[in-house]
DNA sequence: CATGATATCTGACTAAAGTCAGACATCATG
DNA sequence: CATGATGTCTGACTTTAGTCAGATATCATG
């Protein structure tokens, strides 16, 4: 009852039965599952049949029966596709909306349910970030995103809480060298994002300068996806846009307090080198020629 | 993307496509899936047709025609059962084990492929036990068992060790009053065990003794089922022990470093009472009349 | 040992999911 | 604009899962 496998294996058989059940739950909405799945998906915004039948993994011939349902059903509507007419999409009419909208408050009363039973809801959550980011692990983009956008601006505010908590002194934003957003877009920099899902579970940033050297910023792995090597992507992704751009020389700098960080650039080829900058946070600074 | 409902939501696409990848795989071995589940639940132990339709949740129809295609493939075979001739008990054949193997094997795979593929496994795996043991909460059952059966020995381990990182001058039982196992049997006492699925979560001990009173021992709730009220239940299932063998008043030690269990007893009818043994770890002692 | 309860099995059915070949319209290309 | 590729649709199927009403054998009980 110890060995790793056996606890994996336990939590397969528990985590089966709990789909198992809000499937059923669905079912209560007197629809095949198949055809709920597809109104779903229509509704989650995957228009385009063909990426909804990829989505779902279904031969075109009960695809086409579905969606067809659907219609009969006076919840969905297919047009041709505006750049291409034998692609089709389907969109929900008001009461697709509706119907779907029940489907998605089953979804939420099922999660808050779930949620309500359990008196340490946080540390239950962070074990599901944890393991949807390992199971997802394979299916994480890494998207070259706006440094302003929502997404990069969520991870930046993680990743300065974190600071936080780690610096014994604290870390205030106002007080470090705050990247110029310009400065980390194309083709002075750029700004990667790891999206699990629809969830933003890491970043990095590549800052232009004058001085012959472009600075690698704000690299961030969410606690709930460390393990993945996903830093490690990160930052191959990012020298990747280096060269890209044309830059040959990197350098960063980061603070001893954060090991796991100066341990990945030892092991990737950054070698350390004397301050460059007067930053009051950082203490470590190292310099990679790509 | 920061809420909990759409953190769980996260967590259940994450795995509900993980739990189709395992049927999947299991579809490879030429048998649709109610078969294959069949075959699995008689290699697992249950032997009994009706445990296993319940367990499965079959119609005793199609039950009686999966069983009926499991021997037609010489996998199974079944006999009338010793003591009533109307019900019947199946077994695997040499060829059966073969094939349970073959499912073992594959199950054992995916799960050391998950955990390979992450480098901070315990991490994963207490997210795993944490999650699981949510999700089974309801189907948590709370067993009479020997004190010196293995799944007791198991959780008291866990006990001793959680009690070495708690106390600032660690544990060792050996200083301590270890209960006799035979107090803790019936008629004396009691030793109850909560298991999930096959992981046993917590336990408590009913100690009796010739002093008028018994006293409870061995609270114990595994780090991933804490939040679950698990211990109350314990309590409650050990106060109704305890009046079945006609026991009216219990007596209990503890220690402040474990502010939870306090907070457990004062909440539920305990009252704090001067010291009444001479057992070096305990700094709290509690009575209450049942 | 008659009787009602219980466990399993069989036959006859339905629903859902999935497969496959071919039809059809549309597209990209030379 | 002929041609092969592509995306969708239809018809004709099969497999799997599941339901339900008896039939049959056995059990517990008085």
């Amino acid at each position: 009852m110890l060995d790793p496998v056996s606890r994996v294996r336990r939590f397969n058989r528990a985590v089966t039965s709990a789909v198992g059940a809000l499937d059923t739950s669905f079912l209560g909405r007197g629809r095949p599952l198949g055809a709920a799945r597809v109104l779903n998906a229509i509704g989650h915004g995957r228009s385009d049949v063909a990426e909804i039948r990829d989505y779902l993994g279904l031969d075109s011939g009960l695809m086409s029966r579905l969606l067809r349902s659907l219609e009969d059903e006076g919840l969905v509507e297919t047009t041709a596709h505006a750049d291409d007419a034998r692609r089709r999409v389907a969109k929900l009419t008001r009461t697709g909306r509706r119907e779907f909208a029940a489907y998605e408050a089953l979804s939420n009363a099922q999660a808050e349910g779930f949620l309500a039973q359990h008196s340490q809801a946080e540390a239950l959550l962070a074990a599901m970030d944890l393991i949807a980011s390992a199971l997802t692990r394979e299916r994480v983009s890494l998207d070259e995103i706006d440094p302003q956008s929502e997404q990069a601006r969520y991870c930046l505010a993680e990743y300065y809480a974190e600071l936080g908590r780690r610096f014994k002194q604290g870390f205030d934003v106002s007080l470090s060298r705050d990247p110029d957003a310009k400065d980390m877009r194309r083709p002075r920099g750029s700004f990667i994002v790891a999206m699990s899902d629809t969830l933003p579970i890491g970043c990095v940033g590549l800052k232009g300068t004058d001085h012959g050297y472009a600075e690698i910023k704000r690299l961030w792995v969410a606690p709930a996806a460390r393990g993945l090597r996903l830093g490690r992507r990160l930052m191959d992704a990012t020298e990747a846009a280096a060269r890209e751009l044309g830059i040959t020389l990197l350098r960063l700098d980061t603070n001893s307090a954060l090991p796991e960080a100066a341990q990945l650039y030892r092991t990737t080829g950054w070698r350390e080198i004397p301050r460059f900058n007067d930053d009051p946070y950082p203490d470590l600074f190292f310099e990679k020629r790509i």
